[in-house]
DNA sequence: CGCTTTCCGAGACTGGAGTTTCGGAACTAC
DNA sequence: GTAGTTCCGAAACTCCAGTCTCGGAAAGCG
């Protein structure tokens, strides 16, 4: 088997990266999804259409690459309360997901995952798991504060933040304002304490 | 201003809408979202394209009333508990929307909710306030039986219970057991009882 | 009866996503 | 140098969602 990260014949061009990217994002913030063309993209980056094909597995992956630029939430502030934390958290993730741009390409996207096995795989290496490891150094903090007893399922809490945000964006289009992100996180953070203080699980 | 509501010319022949249901249900069980064509499932009903236009919006609202038949979430069950309803609601969520075919489908209809402010509007009519109404009767439930001190939300406890096994279907991927699902519930039920025992919202 | 309206199947048509093909250029290995 | 490989822009090409047009049929109204 030969090396198969061995670099042959001409380099890929890095300019166009940045070019590809730079149109997608000036067409996307001027049309709408819907009217962004593959071929207006590559005529405004002066470029071919296969060049963004080689980068990008379809339009709804280049327009997300063009419009979320950093999917992780960072390092975790901390507010000093679980409440605190899970309330800042939520907000990140809407501010992640909930602007213009972002809120007409993410349901696109998810489409998309069901066709291409290969891309809902290459977002769950990097977006799922970095967040779900920012929500273990949360849960950890919450533990040295005293406020679980025990330590519970990262990817559970995540699921239990995330989920009512993604839900009201996505399938209720309502809108979010910080009151409601405010609810969810007591909620949560009142669910998590209870939960960690009772029964185990199974 | 004539009666918009008044039938003239030919009435709409009902036999099509099911050849057209029964038509695209077997070609999505057979070949998957993306393989159905619109020729193809005119072709198995024996009609015009035209005559599926006239019915459903888009491919995406044909594939959804094909594949997912009804969305309430019927009376809710009681089974004596605010934990033990929330997980049967769980449960009924999950089997609407985990279903084969309804994985597949649900993407594709919220990215088209997203061209279509119409078809949002409608879902939320139907959908939304179906299942944000049998909400409201769970909790009130749990009001008589004493679990709730103070009413909440109906609208944020179903965003709280049904959001986490949406993200998880659709945003992760993930399989959804049992397990999970009780263990979302009783998160959910104990943040509900704190809530409700707390302090006002606001 | 005619007149109008809406339905129907069939199929042509448009527009855009994604693929392929072409000639040419850039790089590596020999 | 030469050969082999991968890149590039350009553009032709295939496929399919969605629209439109046709001739005809079925209904209500006069």
């Amino acid at each position: 088997m030969p090396d198969s990260g061995q670099q042959l014949g001409r380099p890929r061009d890095s300019h166009i990266d940045h070019a590809v990217l730079a149109a997608a994002r000036g067409l996307l913030a001027e049309v709408g999804y819907s009217r962004v063309t593959m071929d207006a993209t590559a005529a405004r980056a002066g470029v071919g259409k296969a060049a963004i094909y080689r980068r990008f597995g379809s339009k709804a992956e280049l327009l997300f690459a063009a419009s979320v630029h950093d999917m992780s939430i960072e390092p975790p502030p901390d507010t000093g309360s679980l409440r605190g934390d899970l309330h800042a958290l939520a907000r990140l993730i809407h501010e992640r997901l909930g602007n213009p741009l972002a809120r007409q390409v993410t349901p696109a996207l998810m489409a998309e995952m069901v066709r291409s096995p290969e891309l809902a795989a290459r977002l769950q290496q990097t977006f799922v798991a970095q967040q779900r490891a920012d929500f273990a150094a949360l849960l950890e903090r919450a533990e040295r504060r005293g406020e679980l007893p025990r330590p519970l399922d990262p990817a559970l809490a995540h699921l239990l933040l995330s989920g009512p945000v993604f839900m009201a964006l996505f399938a209720f289009q309502d809108p979010v304002d910080d009151t409601v992100l405010g609810e969810i996180a007591s909620v949560i953070a009142a669910g998590l304490v209870a939960r960690s203080a009772g029964p185990a699980p199974g």
